[in-house]
Formats: structure tokens, sequence, C-alpha cells
DNA sequence: GGACTGACTCGGT
DNA sequence: AACCGAGCCAGTC
């Protein structure tokens, strides 16, 4: 059943839990975590931190060229490199700081 | 239940 | 590099 109450809801912590994953050092961009979590909207995990986003390492995730929210990108870039992200005129070199899960084992 | 709103993304000019 | 336009979809009203 669903609770009157307000909360996040089961997507909102599917994408809160897959940012809060992300190891110090990696990045994500919207588009990633949306595929992680299963839908086809980057949009919407844009959403879920604008809400929810202080609960999580939400600088950890930009956009697919590793540019910032015009509105973020000031404080992000700062938090990024205090996680020692490479940023390169004030973008993030995805090729090189984007998280691949790879299973180990 | 319809219309709008975005921390987005991609392909085309 | 800088605009489009279209597709996307959980919230919100």
């Amino acid at each position: 059943v669903v609770s009157h109450r307000d909360g996040p809801s089961e997507f909102a912590r599917a994408v809160l839990d897959v940012v809060d994953a992300i190891p110090r050092g990696r990045v994500l961009s919207y588009g990633d975590v949306a595929e992680l979590v299963g839908v086809r909207s980057a949009r919407v995990v844009g959403a879920v931190l604008s809400r929810y986003g202080v609960e999580v390492p939400w600088h950890r995730v930009l956009r697919a060229d590793g540019s910032c929210a015009r509105h973020l990108a000031e404080r992000q870039l700062a938090l990024l490199r205090r996680d020692r992200v490479p940023v390169r005129d004030g973008r993030v070199d995805m090729r090189a700081a984007r998280w691949d899960r790879a299973p180990s084992s």
C-alpha cells in the first residue's frame, strides 16, 4: 500500500541509493543513473536530486558531457576537486572519471 | 485526468 | 562552438 505521508517515493529512493554508492573520485551522468534505476529519462534523476540531493553525494552526478548545471557549477566543481576528480576548464573528463561498476569477481 | 515543469540527452543545423 | 527540436517521465497543480 502507499502511505499518504510524503517521503521519497520508491523511485526516488532507488536514485538516491545509486548516487550514494558512487565512490569518491568517480562520477556518473544523470543518464547513467537513470539507466541504472531503469528509466530512460535523465531529467527525473535531476528532479530527485533537486528535492533530496542534500542526503547524498549529489555533486558526483553531472551532465553527459562533463559539465555542471549552471546554478550548481561553482559549488559542484569545488566538491569534485575535493574528491580529486580531474577537472579541466570547468569540465570533468568523463572518459577518465566515469564510474565503471565492473563486478570484479 | 490533463497540462506544465525541469540539476537531461541526442541528433541535426 | 552554439543553437534548435524532439523525446523523456516523476512531480506538481
